[in-house]
DNA sequence: AATGATTTTGGAATCGATTCCAAAGCCCCG
DNA sequence: CGGGGCTTTGGAATCGATTCCAAAATCATT
């Protein structure tokens, strides 16, 4: 039994293929006694319009991806809640896929906006060259969230990175923190331009970065404690560290708390991303909270225009802002 | 600047269209020299072969899709990247899409497999009703993964649910429990399978259980805080609960914790999954280990034979086994 | 050099849905 | 009843890549 065509339905409702191409579409130009009999027939053979086919046709397909590394950070998973609540109300389709961080299945599924298999395309953090990405924007509808290439070309939303860092680290400064130090990620764009917030913090309070630590693998929980263990071998420990992820700074906090001393007491920690860790971890974490499921439907917004919209291309980041999330892993006042 | 056509690729080339699409292809029977011009003209003209034009004439896309509810569980992370591992080695690409629990997301969803958008589809927790289920796998390639459905069309990967709960349900009684709680999911087959587990092992050791609170509306953190604070109001405490999830375990512990008592000398708890969660909670969590990575190959291994494979579908569920992890959140020996 | 076998090529037909154009049908009004 | 305008319809052309068939080119062999 093989599925069933436009040209099936038309001789099984008795009319012509345009007729059930008109039904299907909802032309006001059909005659009620015709769109029943196509509705009818469209029932009896269970037919389904061919995606291709349309696509073909049509020169767009109704679908969008997004790429990321991985799936489950909680950052990402409620970016794309947005993004695919966004993209449904506009009569998209939204897809996900993570690249594991491997270049070749990056370029596989880069080539699905190339080729046509999706309209558009919004990049969590991508592993290829910035200049890959700019070239990519320039001829086709991209959209960067979290992590921006600073292009001309390419569109992104995101937080200000620097100026969140930089507000929690005034709070542990505030605080009373002197001795401060940091754990970050260096690979990502945002890990960079949170370290310099980090830094920019502290010396308009006279202060330097006692430490900073950088993860040279995965930035999860197994690599907080292993660097926490570093500062921990310290010969003066610091009064406060900044973590680029609740995920790491609750390995940090659990190490430090494994080791016999007390958070915030004898060392404080911050968090970022306002993820679920953070209210997991004990004591919770003191965090900034990213708007990520705003950030997803602003980036589908933007990847709306590009795709439908006049020639002229919006450009440029849109900053969301971001909230200074105090809890029980920093010291009061 | 309009996409190049096989036609543009031909013309530029010198040669005839089905020369190009030969070399597209990798047909042997193109000589040296014609392969050359043509993929000079492809570079030349930055040409890529549209999909759907491709995926119409050649009536399969290359493409599978994953359904889930969420995309924040370390299960579905997991079992997803060993579905895209093995997709990409079978030339595949993967694709996944969260339905929150819509019904109409999911329709929507599934519509990409009836049209024809994707050659095959997996299941992680559908919403749709089994029947639905059913019915469409008669007809397409569908294989459910963690919550299968019993059906004699559809396909299915897990581990066996009742006898992981069984075996640590046990676990707890032979650390000395007797009064024993439970907090598990009534809305998936899961964790109703889960249930059965719990209760036959009590049933086995002559005891009954104690209570068994189940969650209504979401399955996470705040859901186990809630329930264990349930737990805590008793008039005597049981001796351990078995939790349906490392997350929930997690927002137990977290209760527990807070309320003065001590895990697990006041109340054992377990868990199930052996997410991260389960080593960021204090103590970790004694769990159930689901091999979630090869659930995913498998689940793909089996997509790929109902795609391609003879008519003679394979049917039925298989089974992986799963691994009691011992930690330090229930008693010892 | 001719013949046959083999390799390589060109180009038309095809996949299924949409859209455009012309023709047919309908209605209304004088 | 005829004709101008409107609605509705049929059907061919189209989107772009693949594939099949026949023709052309090449090669080998005598």
């Amino acid at each position: 039994m093989a599925r069933a065509t436009v040209q099936d339905v038309a001789k099984t409702a008795g009319v012509s293929v345009g007729t059930v191409s008109r039904v299907l579409n909802g032309s006001p130009a059909v005659s009620a006694s015709s769109r029943e009999k196509v509705a009818g027939a469209i029932r009896q053979l269970n037919y389904r319009p061919l995606a291709s086919a349309r696509d073909l046709r049509r020169d767009r397909t109704m679908r969008v991806l997004a790429l990321s590394k991985n799936l489950d950070s909680p950052v990402i998973s409620e970016a794309f809640r947005g993004f695919g609540d966004a993209a449904a109300e506009a009569g998209y389709v939204s897809l996900i896929a993570p690249t594991s961080g491997d270049l070749e299945r990056e370029q596989q599924l880069v080539d699905m906006l190339r080729n046509g298999s999706v309209d558009g395309l919004i990049l969590f953090s991508p592993t290829m060259p910035d200049e890959d990405v700019e070239a990519l924007a320039e001829q086709l509808s991209v959209v960067q969230v979290c992590e921006i290439v600073d292009s001309e070309a390419a569109f992104g939303v995101s937080i200000d990175d620097r100026q969140a860092a930089y507000d929690i680290t005034r709070h542990l400064i505030r605080t009373g923190a002197r001795r401060l130090a940091m754990i970050g990620n260096q690979a990502a764009r945002s890990g960079r331009l949170r370290e310099q917030g980090f830094r920019e913090a502290l010396s308009q309070a006279g202060l330097t970065a006692e430490q900073t630590l950088f993860a040279t693998g995965t930035f999860d929980f197994h690599a907080g404690r292993r660097l926490a263990r570093e500062l921990l071998a310290m010969d003066r420990l610091p009064d406060a560290v900044f973590c680029g992820s609740d995920t790491v700074a609750a390995g940090c906090v659990r190490e430090i708390t494994d080791a016999g001393l007390r958070v915030p007491d004898d060392l404080a920690v911050a968090g970022f991303d306002d993820s679920i860790q953070a209210e997991m971890c004990v004591p919770e974490l003191t965090t900034i909270r990213q708007p990520a499921y705003d950030m997803g439907r602003v980036a589908f917004q933007a990847l709306l225009e590009r795709m439908t919209g006049p020639g002229a291309h919006r450009r440029g980041r849109t900053f969301l802002p971001h909230e200074l999330v105090i809890r029980d892993s920093t010291k009061i006042q």
